[in-house]
DNA sequence: GTCTATAACACGATAGAC
DNA sequence: GTCTATCGTGTTATAGAC
């Protein structure tokens, strides 16, 4: 582990009870005590609680945006892409458990960058729909309606970060190949 | 549409601002101006806050753990009973879109009735992987692990109520056929 | 960099008039 | 059954001593 600033440790500690409360029933005196100093004191690392939010939720959407556009422009077929999209989630919501839970349940929160989160996950749903769509054109994918395709995909992995704490035995590329064996041979024409 | 008390219609609408922000982001006020009246007035009807969240959450989960028993214990087969379960999910995230988000993302804001809550889910969740086991012990369903089964198909089934309001085209029927499809044929042996 | 003290305001809930 | 007024407390954030 390289050295952890004091910033980086008051964001972790808050990711960790945003994960347990949410946002806005987390206070600054609850992180205060997390992180055993007063309420007033975190005002010398962050600006705001907003400020807090904002760095949890955005840098982890723009890893999943520059991701998916890695693997939609690789060399491989659709049913490959989307193996690498579920060992993507898998990969991000084992490394940042905690932040996943803001980035699912708290991004209404964001006060200034609403705007640009949400044409983060728009640019993602698209990229994510076009690799089901060009595997059904292709016939690697059943022709299943592509929109039920990718929700079920998606709600399954953006749930991971509820599921990864209680299986701490299962190792991210047993549980990226279990995953792709259920869905995607559900989907396999 | 039967005669609605003011209680209940105060109780749907502030389920309707708890998906949108979170029970701890609504605020009373918030909750008497969609309602078109003074927050002080809402103590006509309702008692607290709290018992706002407990009527929401409580009715759902009692509805689910009924639902499963009785599928649990019918005459299909195991394979058939996972289908009943997608059409019980369906049904109940249709009629109550917003007591949905309410169950998935502020149960742990109960105060009196948390114990009761987790006892409940619990009991779902061992019935709905009991049915699993006896499938795979039965040679329907793929030898895989079956907490990664019901992982996937909850998962789907509990994040409904974010894609029901979206596709307002779809019946529930046709919903529950797709879901089966996709869900089961990738387990199905 | 952490503290105490406090500003400025929002919160859930109650009292009592109408 | 709804209102105005308000209580007591909790909230984010700042000021200034050490």
């Amino acid at each position: 582990m390289i050295q952890q600033t004091r910033k980086e440790e008051i964001i972790k500690t808050a990711a960790k009870l945003f994960k347990e409360k949410g946002y806005s029933a987390v206070t600054m005196r609850d992180l205060a005590t997390a992180m055993g100093m007063k309420a007033a004191s975190l005002y010398n690392h962050i600006s705001s609680k907003q400020e807090i939010l904002k760095i949890i939720i955005i840098s982890i959407a723009e890893d999943f945006t520059q991701g998916i556009d890695v693997i939609y422009n690789s060399e491989s077929n659709n049913l490959g892409k989307l193996s690498q999209v579920i060992e993507l989630h898998v990969k991000i919501a084992t490394n940042n458990t905690y932040g996943m839970a803001s980035l699912n349940n708290d991004w209404m929160h964001l006060e200034g960058q609403l705007d640009y989160y949400l044409s983060l996950r728009n640019k993602y749903e698209a990229t994510f729909l076009n690799i089901i769509k060009e595997g059904i054109a292709s016939s690697e994918i059943k022709a299943v309606n592509p929109e039920i395709i990718m929700f079920t995909m998606l709600s399954t992995l953006r749930s991971l970060f509820l599921w990864i704490p209680k299986k701490e035995d299962l190792n991210a590329n047993d549980l990226a190949n279990s995953l792709s064996r259920i869905l995607i041979q559900g989907i396999n024409k």
